[in-house]
RNA sequence: GGCGCCUUGGCGGAGCGGUUACGCGGAGGUCUGCAAAACCUUAUAGGCCAGUUCGACUCUGGUAGGCGCCUCCA
């Protein structure tokens, strides 16, 4: 498979370190609030990244974290209940939105069954002994109200600061230095640790006799987190375009300052924003919209996770309630497909007949597609061709196998599409034999009272074929 | 100001130097006792100006517009 890497810019063969097992790590939630439907297409992309791997053959060991300490968490946590201690505010915080977290990522599909988390409030030792083998070495220092990186220090030890975006002393803006108020050396330094404020939680952390009881900084989360669960170097690093600078570059400092090999991550993979009205979702613009307010319109999750993989990753892809509902209306015409796996008037009398090519090698068609740099547009194309081609030939068997591949690669649950009920099939049944008869009126009413109930019929030379009505 | 990306038909969104993307929506049709959300067929493109080429939506240069990052951020 292929994989457009940060690293070099370009579209690179992917080349796993072990290939027994492939190490990917995806920056995660910060577990403050609901997440929006932007952060939520960035985990259907290492999502789907994860399964295409798979699907290429490999054993992959992937890890999330949750970063459940920070400033929004403290804050938010303070705001929210006031009356107990620091940490068990947060703790209290952070684990309620860390569900809400999981449950978004099962409903559009994300199968979290299949992610190792971490959080970042159960590695704080990694997180001490990294900053102290920093120390040591001369890359960090104490400042009045924390530990910082220095990265003059980690340039002059000969590694390249700016691996993924080109930095330089211009490349800052002004409002940047001026609005500084961190007791820092130089303006990219930026804190491994932060000492405790007033009412804020702590952790207990000596430095050289120094008493700096406080939290972790952003960065060396990830990068303990990163390397305590899966090594280093590891194989894949994912997150959204925005964390390129400063997080991932800080991570990659960090996490190779103290180390003679200079590769944190081998691949970088990033992924474009989801925009809404022609610019970025943000919390700050307020122009967001959360998994519930797409449920409280009446869409289906799944369709959310449609329409993120009808775009490529890299590109930005626009969201709108109207590309929601055709990304929704694409989804159920796919549901309207597998729900033929129940019924045999769907089946082709033609085993034999070779009027599209068969399962397997679809599949690994589409495997091939999606191998591409995560082509998902283009695999979804010739999905949506080949089921229209079955849709109007007749399924075959191993119908059922085939849907489960399917849902291997894209988590929209085509193979779990339950069949209706006895009683429905014995209403099909009258009406099949009213209408040998004759007896239309029957007919129509056993039709009308299936619809009512959400199915919909109609007659093939075969038979009556049913399928689920739209709900919305 | 620095770095990077994008500009395709009604909407979304791809690949490709010469042949249908695909989806939603629209139009026409088929099967049917009627009907159909099912199937079939179909229309509407490639910001603008140059260049390269036998030929460009696809390559090159310019230009206009948009977006992201440079500060917490998926």
């Amino acid at each position: 498979m292929k994989l457009h890497n940060t690293l070099s810019r370009e579209v690179e063969k992917f080349e796993p370190i072990d290939a027994r097992l492939v190490r990917i790590y995806s920056c995660g939630p910060t577990v403050y609030d609901h997440i929006h439907i932007g952060n939520l297409s960035s985990f259907i992309f290492a999502d789907t990244l994860r399964r295409v791997v798979m699907a290429s053959g490999y054993k992959v060991k992937h890890v999330m974290n949750f970063t459940d300490v920070d400033d929004k968490t403290i804050r938010r946590s303070q705001e929210k209940y006031a009356d107990l201690a620091p940490i068990e505010v947060l703790m209290k915080l952070t684990s309620e939105y860390s569900g809400v977290f999981l449950d978004d990522m099962k409903a559009v599909g994300n199968n979290v069954d299949a992610i190792d988390f971490v959080k970042a409030t159960d590695s704080i030792d990694s997180m001490r002994t990294l900053i102290k083998e920093l120390h040591e070495a001369g890359f960090a220092y104490v400042a009045d109200d924390g530990i910082y990186f220095s990265i003059d220090k980690y340039r002059k030890s000969g590694k390249k600061y700016g691996q993924l975006t080109e930095i330089t002393a211009s490349s800052t803006s002004e409002a940047r230095i001026q609005n500084d108020e961190y007791d820092k050396e130089s303006v990219h330094d930026f804190a491994l640790w932060k000492k405790q404020k007033t009412n804020e939680p702590a952790w207990p952390f000596e430095l050289d006799g120094q008493d700096l009881a406080g939290r972790p900084g952003w960065h060396i989360e990830c990068s303990a987190m990163s390397s305590g669960a899966l090594g280093q170097p590891f194989d894949i690093h994912t997150g959204g375009v925005d964390l390129m600078f400063p997080h991932h570059e800080n991570e990659i400092a960090q996490s190779t300052a103290t180390k003679d090999d200079p590769t944190y991550a081998k691949y970088f993979a990033h992924n474009e924003h989801l925009l809404i009205d022609g610019n970025k979702m943000s919390k700050s613009l307020d122009n967001f919209y959360t998994l519930e307010d797409i449920r409280q319109k009446g869409f289906d999750p799944l369709a959310f996770r449609l329409l993120v993989l009808q775009a490529h990753y890299r590109k930005q892809a626009h969201f709108t309630w109207d590309n929601l509902e055709a990304a929704q209306n694409r989804l159920f015409n796919l549901y309207t497909f597998a729900d033929l796996k129940h019924q045999p008037n769907a089946m082709s009398d033609v085993i034999e007949e070779q009027a599209y090519e068969g399962y397997e090698k679809f599949i690994d068609g589409q495997i091939t597609d999606l191998g591409n740099d995560l082509d998902t547009p283009i695999a979804l194309s010739s999905l949506s061709t080949y089921t229209r081609h079955i849709a109007s030939k007749g399924y075959r068997q191993g119908i059922q196998a085939f849907l489960e591949a399917l849902d291997r690669l894209y988590g929209l649950e085509l193979s779990t599409r339950p069949d209706i009920t006895d009683e429905q099939k014995q209403v099909i049944a009258e009406r099949d034999k009213a209408k040998s008869d004759g007896d239309w009126q029957k007919s129509d009413e056993l039709r009308d009272q299936l619809t009512d109930q959400g199915i919909g019929l109609r007659d093939t030379s075969k038979g009556a074929i049913w399928s689920r009505l739209r709900t919305r």
